[in-house]
DNA sequence: CAAAAATTTGCAACCGGTTGCAAAATGTGC
DNA sequence: GCACATTTTGCAACCGGTTGCAAATTTTTG
């Protein structure tokens, strides 16, 4: 069925070698041999089989996209930019699913089933040791989204969860809100502990105001709204730093549907910065975590590790910064 | 480095041959020699290599996933279902990224090259034509969400367009509104074509009620809003169908920024479903399309055209339904 | 124009598997 | 225990490419 490599030979009678050095760069051919042989290849509509290559090469240019958050929006961002860029540099992204399963055996077999160059896990709420199962299968490995580390065991790419927990706090301190909360996401990710850990450290350097905390049980909208509406059969806080946008657009829904006013009754803090939040009718206040450097700079290291399989793990951390938008009250004016 | 089956033939002390039909099911094996390799493999961790088995075997099990809404949130809900769908089936997706390109050339090259088994195209927006690129390259292919045709080149799976728009039309005019609009995606979408023909046959039949039109530039939030935006500036009709959920939301948030309340002031109807439209935010009245259905049908055609590659094109659609939420005025009680 | 140097080409082995075929081993019937 | 049928095993060729090496060709040099 397929026109392979020796019906080209056949046709522009030359040797096997010759064709398969037409389509390798770097490879010694002559002009007239060249032409030759394209002609022939085009006449009879030959592409070669990247994946019989592979197999003497060592190279298959397949990346492994691993992840487990395909319900938070945000994703959909971040798969996009991840499958254009990795196109942008001749890489294929074979997509892995998690959705519940975190058991990382399974896909690191299939993975060195199909010989992928290099894996990417793109995951806030993995556990740090899931990326490591790669590793140890040789396979060059990035996580990202994952959890920054001072000695990481794997190479990490992006933000500083504690420090941005730590940032939240601080602005909600700032605006001089007197009792705060931490609405975080499922307590077993990463992230969310994190978060909370800065959100923690920063509150105990202010003793006089009070702050409280509690958990949804996923990084959802429904997960969100459902978190608050309980909050607020009680007395709630006056302001919010909420684990994810998506938590927060959660939020606000119930806040707005028991008939409160933000930021005038309660205040609300994200983390992502996602295109909804930009929307007009949500304007979330919240912290832009650099999702598309995040994504550039995890591919820039996975290419890297191609030809350096044994590089030092290292962590590369991005700043993140607040976007004020209208669900905080302002700064005092000083 | 990765260890083969000749080390595991070499270890267990028989022929390469034994230890390829270990793996291979469906092979003639004694027990005794299954348990001496699997022995010998499990000692040195090997896991066949499926890519150099395809060649023989002419399969890989690979799937191309080809997609250039990365911008609408529902197709987040479709890549989940995909993905999980395939696993399960044992298939791996290798994504594609269309982004604006829309030649299906380079894309039918790539995935050829990869020796795909076959190849979900998955868009609301590509032309007809697109797909079969890759039914006229030999690969079996099968567009999702694809223009339906009572003569389809290639398979088709997903709704009826034309009749969606109807629908919408008639759940309108059975409200009693007397000025209704289209709000439509990009105008060259098949999807938007057809759900705009459908609104107009429908209306067609009422001479006696007012209906206009009008396009957004993308399926997106922001497109909806901006459109929406501009009708408010003049006359704008008593309800909209728009072509699409998201485009609902942008409408809707544009809405109510202008002080106008739904339904009491302007009703909205959109398209899809999707898991935001039933937010309690949102509550939106839409029409819902059977997601799950469409994909699980379109990855059972795929997979029946590895068998049989030459299969009859077939055209499936499944119906659509209203949802009746809060962004239309009650039917009249009659 | 011949000899040396540089380039191009083909041969053949190899990448990691699968599979048809015949030989070897095992099982069955008498 | 023997002849025969059945199952299991290994050999060797093959899948679609790549690549080291040596031979063949072209280019450079004196």
């Amino acid at each position: 069925m397929a026109v392979t490599l020796k019906d080209v030979a056949e046709r522009a009678k030359v040797s096997r070698s010759a064709v398969s050095r037409t389509f390798t760069d770097g490879a010694s051919v002559s002009e007239k041999m060249r032409r030759k042989v394209e002609k022939a290849a085009q006449e009879l509509g030959y592409s070669p089989n990247a994946l019989a290559s592979s197999l003497t090469t060592g190279r298959t240019k397949l990346i492994g996209l691993v992840s487990n958050n395909f319900h938070n929006p945000i994703f959909l961002e971040v798969f996009d930019r991840f499958t254009r860029r990795l196109q942008d540099k001749g890489l294929r992204p074979l997509l892995v699913n998690l959705s519940d399963e975190t058991d990382p055996e399974n896909s690191v077999r299939m993975l060195r089933q199909y010989s992928v160059d290099g894996v990417v896990v793109a995951s806030s709420t993995l556990p740090t040791g899931f990326a490591k199962a790669f590793r140890d299968a040789g396979v060059p490995v990035v996580h990202s989204f994952g959890r920054a580390s001072s000695s990481p065991q794997v190479h990490v790419v992006g933000i500083d969860n504690v420090e941005s927990g730590r940032m939240a706090a601080q602005t909600l301190v700032a605006r001089g809100y007197t009792e705060v909360a931490f609405m975080g996401g499922p307590q077993n990710a990463t992230s969310t502990q994190d978060r909370f850990e800065g959100f923690c450290a920063e509150m105990a350097k202010h003793p006089d105001l009070k702050h409280s905390h509690s958990f949804a049980d996923a990084y959802s909208f429904e997960a969100g709204r459902k978190e608050m509406l309980r909050l607020l059969e009680h007395k709630p806080a006056q302001a919010y730093f909420c684990g994810d946008d998506v938590l927060s657009l959660g939020a606000l829904s119930a806040i707005k549907d028991r008939g409160l006013k933000v930021p005038e009754d309660i205040g609300i803090i994200g983390l992502n910065d996602m295109e909804m939040a930009r929307w007009e009718s949500n304007s979330l206040t919240t912290i832009h975590q650099p999702i598309e450097q995040i994504v550039n700079s995890s591919i820039e290291l996975v290419v890297a590790m191609l030809d350096e399989p044994d590089r030092y793990p290292e962590a590369r951390i991005f700043p993140c910064r607040v976007v004020e938008r209208s669900t905080l009250r302002p700064l005092p004016s000083s």
